[in-house]
DNA sequence: AATGAATGAGCCTTCATTCAT
DNA sequence: TATGAATGAAGGCTCATTCAT
């Protein structure tokens, strides 16, 4: 492989990821339904409407696809950052996560909000999932699996039995989505609930009573 | 008021309900924004395209907006009816309903599965909120309160208290249209959690702790 | 014929004229093309949209046939009520009219001015002519003669020829025509001409040269 | 640049022009209102209702801003090659513009009438200006202006002051518009007053009287 | 005389996608 | 790889008119 081959490639992929890009500003901006296969176009510097977003990708939805896929793959990594660090307690000594339940559950939460404030297209897909075709869904599908998955770690790490654990999680992580997409979609506090009441609640409503959940956990 | 009159007034309101009967029954089978005018006409026996539609609504989202309106009147229906049974516990004397909050947990959650089981076309809308209208979307906004509102009104009968009854109330019917939605919406169940399962963690994490509610929630 | 039955006729006709004169004021308002026979209904009291209109006109257009036939009449009657004026010069004796072809050509002017002032609906009809059906350009044809024709009125009163007379009333009204559109569509006075220089030029041009001009008209 | 190049440039400018001759073409025959999208679309080869004018015009009413933008790029050129003729008089000599006054009014009317025998289509648009968006409407009027101006040059060259060249111009133009007008839509001359009749008086009542033109307008 | 309902034809516009160059 | 052009299918909406009641 020569090295004009080489950069041909890195363009490709250049213009390729660019358009990624774009779809994922583009979407947190006005969402799925709303960006056509030309506004993307034109977001990279293609002629929009001449249909040169097709030499990378076969279809709009293609596009797309890619774009939850990645958003995916970026959730599995803040999973596995966050099960290194009750894992590996002593890492980062001073905070000394996995001790308590009730920090470490503060501190998921804190995550989640932070990543979710950075990946405000997939939170704004959230809203459009009904008019998404079936792969695409499927797609959002995966990304919620892993995300479930990082609360259902810090149970684990803490003793609540696997299948508990996993309840739970599915249960807080509904829970918190649905709070959020309230207050972004309607602007509006449900039932007047402050965002600092919800946490505190949440907080408390993740964790296993007190009272002997470790023996049943017991394996 | 003659036969005839009778029938004329019939057949307005019909053609007009049956428009929104329509439309509930298309929304629920391929969602909001895949429903056209034309569809609707179609589903009455008006010619599509003809615009028929439009001597029985200015607008299409119009239809929408009466479809929402009259499922949130159901929602208040049901939330007053079982209101009712927490407030006139011998009326339905062999229920007792009123006395356990688990039970009547359990008892209103089954209301609500199966009043939503009926209402399949506003899940469905739930999922495409983004592309929603901003009137349209509060139009949702306020189904949701009354939503909540049929939870805080058990936890409230059961001594919690009014602030902590809401948060418990939106934080629980959160999580369950998660749960649901997921369910619909992916045709998988997040993380292989079943219903039931769901169900039962449900009913536990709505209840306040068993000692001493109200205590604990005066703070 | 019974009372009842007059009452009948009455009304009928009252609506027929009613609808007549909300196409005057609807015409006036948002012109020819803007105007529906829904809008007409509704202006009338009747339902729009029911076609009551139906009963009175086989069609949309004859209404405006109508009006425009009642405003071919008001237009006969300015003429003759002007005509008179010339050719009973004592009736009102202090004004004199007939005796300065300059002084009655701004009489004139004034009245026709006035005149269409109150006809706001013409004025917008002659803006959208080109839309009109052929019945319908006919119709304002048939105005338009009589509105020449008062200017050719005072020409010939003043010793124009009949020939001549035409020749300038069609040049004259035609100018102050342009005009009048001209600032009424464009906003704006063409080439910064205001109206009272437009007129003063207006009248002296509508003169015939004070040379000899009675002498060849002399019949 | 090669032919290939080339033979692209040429597609492309070539069916927008295309669309904007048909836009002549097609309002001349049945007027602005009555050409629809479609209609432009069948007549340049393109299928009607696919919306492939949308590639070359953003808007219905850009092709016709665009088709009377060139028009007025017309009459400025007529303007400024008549006005060339007055002040190059030795250049065509035999014609020898520029001298008489009178000769120099026939021209020019000859001229614009010929003119616009080709641009029918303005012609008629001038006969649905009230329909027409406020855009469209000015377009129209600042072709106008360059039409009074054509006139007013003559005035001025042979020694009419500036203002009363207005004035007399906007007369002169306004009058033979509205002739022509009349019997293009109405299909009858105003009075019987025929072409020729109309355009000899037209000649006398547009240059100023003989004695003392500009002493005359001096007031 | 009036009305509710329906209709058909049409309108302007959008957009994902294809194709030749 | 990129682009101009075209296209087909749709979409929401308007309106004069008809018709049964």
């Amino acid at each position: 492989m020569t090295d004009h081959a080489q950069c041909v490639d890195r363009r490709r992929n250049d213009t390729r990821q660019r358009i990624i890009d774009a779809a994922v500003l583009l979407i947190a901006e006005r969402g799925y339904a709303q960006t056509s296969v030309a506004d993307l176009e034109r977001a990279v510097g293609l002629r929009p409407g001449s249909g040169g977003l097709y030499r990378h990708f076969p279809t709009k939805d293609d596009v797309f696809s890619e774009v939850l896929g990645q958003y995916t793959t970026r959730v599995r990594d803040l999973r596995s950052r966050l099960a290194d660090k009750w894992s590996q307690p002593s890492s980062e000594a001073r905070h000394e996560y996995g001790h308590h339940l009730d920090k470490d559950l503060r501190h998921v939460l804190d995550q989640l909000r932070q990543f979710l404030d950075a990946e405000a297209h997939v939170v704004r897909i959230g809203s459009e999932v009904g008019v998404l075709s079936d792969e695409l869904r499927s797609n959002i599908g995966e990304a919620w699996e892993e995300g479930y998955g990082i609360l259902s770690d810090v149970l684990e790490h803490h003793g609540v039995q696997p299948k508990e654990a996993r309840i739970r999680a599915v249960h807080a992580l509904g829970a918190i989505d649905h709070y959020t997409s309230a207050v972004n979609l309607r602007g509006r506090q449900p039932l007047g609930v402050t965002l600092d009441e919800f946490v505190d609640h949440w907080i408390a409503a993740a964790s296993p009573p007190p009272e002997a959940p470790t023996i049943a956990s017991a394996r």
